[in-house]
DNA sequence: TATGAATGAGTGTTCATTCAT
DNA sequence: AATGAATGAACACTCATTCAT
């Protein structure tokens, strides 16, 4: 009994310890630069436990990818599910994500090892339909807003908003490629987060219908 | 000596043979996926000979980087050397870009190669002096134009122009992957393109001093 | 005691059941394509344990060959202790392989399996001694009906038994091997089994003394 | 021209040196205990220089089972060519076969290797049409040899000679495969040659019309 | 007794790079 | 100057076997 329930964290414990790994050498060397020889070495384990765990490197991979979706959705959630104005919706999903940012790596996890493994990913603007549905789910909440702004005769009625999603994504995914670069515990990440917001406060004004007045555009206040 | 004058030519020309092969099949293939066989099979020479004028595949893909910078860069100068207010300027720069954008490659070989290269690319707006000087260059033109836009009092007052540029470049750099990822002979391209333009006509929006026409901020007028 | 003889019998069996499973596998996949993980799972044990009864997976392996070899030996006992004459016997035996035959599996796993081990097996009609006894008995019984035929005027005089059993025996060895690449259930078994009977009336009517009236050396008359 | 011509020289030595060190590890071990790890060890080369060779290990056995069997039929044209009776064309055959069989290499090449690639070779006679047209143009020429002889009234005209030829194939074969597991200087040869001339007679006279004189159907006769 | 977990030694294959000629 | 030939180190993946519990 205790027994089998010890075994059995410790499994998912061994799981997570080789997830963390390939993770952290993801985010040191690049997606294209981990081989399931570094993995199983970081981990201190054979190549073959390795493969016990995860029966091939793209199961691994896929999995650090949904695992960080999943996780990024999770944190964004809350922030989300409420019956908000689209313009207070945008700035809690804006909130959210800042809270986040600080530890960039869910978001290069989930984007960087998808491209990896679709080499396809950038293109999730382009595409339809998306293999991860986690992806997909922040862009349809992310648009449900942008629509909710127009019909509030707050941003232009004529923005595309699939379109305007894409460009929001596309900015957010740039930022996160940027600080992969950089060590984590720099002191540019302040830089970092305060171009960050002034680049969404720059989109949301380019969204906006003319004339409005932009202090109800603001990502910051309350 | 012409004999030697004929040799240094002859020289000259097989290495641009060789980016010019090498070009081809990243373009076609992408990064990952070229080998120094590939290359050298595709140039009709050996491995050897392509070591020859490349020490290294690091040197050669770098070369190629650089090139097609500056390639970039040669074309767009036409556009921004004039005295023209900034507002024109930006709009011929776009023009510039867009007329080269038919074909990307340009654009592709610059940032992907670089970012295969360093995996470190996308940085090139945080980092304070960049390895290739004609990024370099680029920023530096835009952000002029930028600036004359504010003192034309048609962009904010307030606006970082030195961040706009990033932002404007991050999301140049955004449709220049999604583009690679898609057969050169797509056609998709028609409609990158459009979401490009929109794209930038918001960002110019979102640039834009408050209260200002919008007319007056087109970028596709003449 | 009970309880003693209960541990006994439980593990006969679950030798036996771990010797079926990887009998299913050989002959479902191939001697090749069947791993002890692929035993293991099927017999629902786990490796270890299929390890405590068998000390190797070659040691398991000889065991289905031995296995198959002495159950095939049994399926023929009855026809051929009889006191008949040669030719009768002969018959007798080939009625008894060909009810058998409707399922090769037994001739399969002895051959082929034993063909994995040595990759030797081939071998058996030039080696004095056999490692498997039942073979060599087989082989016993079969010159003796031959002899019996010489002596019965119906088989050349002259004719080396122990070599014309070898000979047949290399004939249905050859018809087990196509039989073991053909899929089981297969439609072609018709086919095998009226070509098997016609080789081995071929060679019969080759044993025969010169001048005997074939119909006295009919395989599948009464 | 000098120099072209011996690297031209080297090159194709160094192929057949690696095709004879496979040759040899594959008789001596067996086809599935020959790794290209093995081969290369053997021919003092890196695995590397062996794929310079063979792009895969398919297409080396592969070769080494086509070489063979043109080989083997090279040997046995000429016996085969001529306008000879069907009797005497068969023991011309036979002889061709014989001569080769001192040295069974060619024929375990053929057969054990291309069973290996295909493990699916025994059934070539079961099968309509065969990947290797070698192995089909020996069996043509046998059973026209068999045809022949039906029309001459040596062969029982009910003899199907389809299978008659399958047959005699199968016989050789199997001696084929005993004989490969012998060390190949044996002692043994002699006796397995004139155990293989004794088979093939009785199968003669077991394809021979009821009543033949068996003088004619003598295969090592003048 | 039974097993989950671990692994060493391979497997075929690729590729940037070197070197003798 | 040019190259054919060679290779070491890597790659993802597999499997018979062992061992602590």
């Amino acid at each position: 009994m205790g027994i089998s329930e010890r075994r059995e964290r410790e499994k998912v414990e061994r799981r997570k310890a080789i997830l963390k790994c390939a993770r952290e050498l993801i985010l040191l060397n690049g997606v294209h630069r981990v081989s399931m020889e570094d993995i199983a070495r970081k981990a201190e384990l054979s190549k073959a436990t390795v493969y016990l765990y995860f029966s091939s490197k793209e199961i691994l991979f896929n999995e650090i990818c949904e695992e960080s979706a999943r996780s990024f959705l999770e944190h964004c959630k809350p922030f989300l599910e409420t019956g908000l104005t689209g313009m207070a919706a945008l700035r809690c999903f804006w909130r959210g994500y800042m809270e986040l940012f600080g530890n960039f790596d869910e978001m290069i996890l989930t984007f960087k090892v998808r491209n990896y493994l679709d080499s396809n990913l950038m293109f999730l603007m382009l595409q339809e339909q998306n293999k991860s549905h986690y992806v997909d789910f922040i862009l349809e909440t992310i648009k449900t807003n942008i629509d909710e702004c127009k019909v509030e005769g707050v941003f232009d009625p004529d923005l595309d908003s699939a379109m305007a999603t894409r460009l929001l994504l596309s900015m957010f995914f740039s930022f996160i490629e940027k600080a992969a670069c950089v060590p984590m515990d720099s002191e540019k990440i302040p830089a970092i987060i305060k171009e960050m917001t002034s680049s969404f406060q720059i989109l949301v004004h380019g969204f906006a219908k003319e004339g409005i007045d932009r202090s109800s555009l603001s990502i910051s206040g309350a």
